[in-house]
DNA sequence: ACCTGAACACCGTTCAAGT
DNA sequence: ACCTGAACACCGTTCAAGT
């Protein structure tokens, strides 16, 4: 069954990206495999080695298409909410998206790349857009002195940090096991409690 | 080539961990696999199955063995420092301890239990003791009436959860590459923050 | 009772051969 | 040029058969 260009190579790489995608939502990580993408689109295994290097950069791909998501959330809230709740709102809405989306956070959580290759430019790119929201809502709360400065970023690694451990240890249930309920308390309240601790140390200063 | 009996059922338990676990460590998580562990404890990939109801029970072994350590590392410390200083030494200290052992915590943060199998006691007992150390290192933050709360609880599991984040992050890169030292002062100025904060709640009430 | 090893149903990846 | 599909070197897991 051969088919020369019935889609072009990158609608042939999307294909291959949302499948990928379908699969994993809908049967979960465990299930998915280069030669299951290609029975779902009814290509060969060694097609998708003409449009990837390797499994590890296809699944990167569907991460930074979950990234771009949660951006898209991230970005629409930022725009209609005031300027001081803004942390606060997109860490719920941070911890909301990895509740919904249980398998594709999974991906993120769980998935490295192989040893010895590094993060692709592309990728990184998504994470840094995703870091400099975080700096934005931040700023309210550093004076205005150090509204560009190192502590500025490192606030920002360390509360996506914490909203990262916090999503992926209690999707996993690694947090020993409270309720839900009680899951979901620890965003607001880490948040709550950062955010004092910025405050306390801008009056101090 | 039988043999029956020249290891008890629990010692060949223990070497069957053990050689995982130095399998991960010699030559990292992507080469373990069942036949591997077998083939260099000499005994056929059956064996392993009369010990183990699969391969990840075994890999939640050798993480639990990690967290052994992890506490053993932690509990060092609280005994020999002040109270009031206990909280960021231990942070430091888990910092140190995922960088001096990044494969063990590789398969900590990278292997999760297959879809609708949960987490066993055994495991969680262990998740819980170190949550317990670190809320013993919050209690000086905490007013003396709350010394048993439920906000004591949460803070503890935020903590752990950021330097989770921050810590598993930061080894695989996924942080938007700063440096090594960058990364290392994100958990000092995680603890001082957060810690900030707890007090500036303390003298709010 | 304990262990083997062949068998089953899969993998990721490559690459000569086909159109 | 694009795609196949057989081949290679692996997997996790089971279970009849051996001692």
């Amino acid at each position: 069954m051969v088919r020369r260009s019935i889609h072009s190579p990158e609608q042939l790489r999307e294909l291959v990206i949302q499948s990928a995608r379908e699969i994993i939502v809908k049967e979960g990580l465990s299930r998915l495999s280069a030669r299951e993408i290609a029975r779902k689109i009814g290509y060969s295994p060694g097609t998708l080695y003409n449009l990837f290097d390797n499994l590890d950069e296809l699944l990167l791909q569907v991460q930074a298409r979950t990234l771009d998501a949660l951006d898209q959330r991230l970005s629409e809230l930022q725009k209609y909410s005031p300027e001081a709740d803004q942390l606060s709102l997109m860490a719920r809405e941070y911890g909301r998206f990895c509740r919904e989306h249980p398998q594709l956070w999974n991906l993120i959580t769980q998935h490295d790349l192989p040893p010895a290759s590094t993060i692709p430019p592309w990728y990184s790119e998504r994470i840094e857009r995703l870091l400099q929201r975080i700096e934005v809502a931040l700023v309210p709360h550093f004076p205005p002195s150090q509204s560009n400065s190192e502590s500025l970023k490192r606030s920002a690694r360390a509360v996506w940090a914490g909203l990262y451990g916090i999503t992926s240890l209690s999707a996993s249930g690694k947090l020993s096991g409270y309720g839900d309920h009680f899951n979901e308390t620890l965003v607001d309240d880490f948040i709550n409690t950062y955010l004092a601790g910025l405050s306390a140390k801008l009056k101090g200063h």
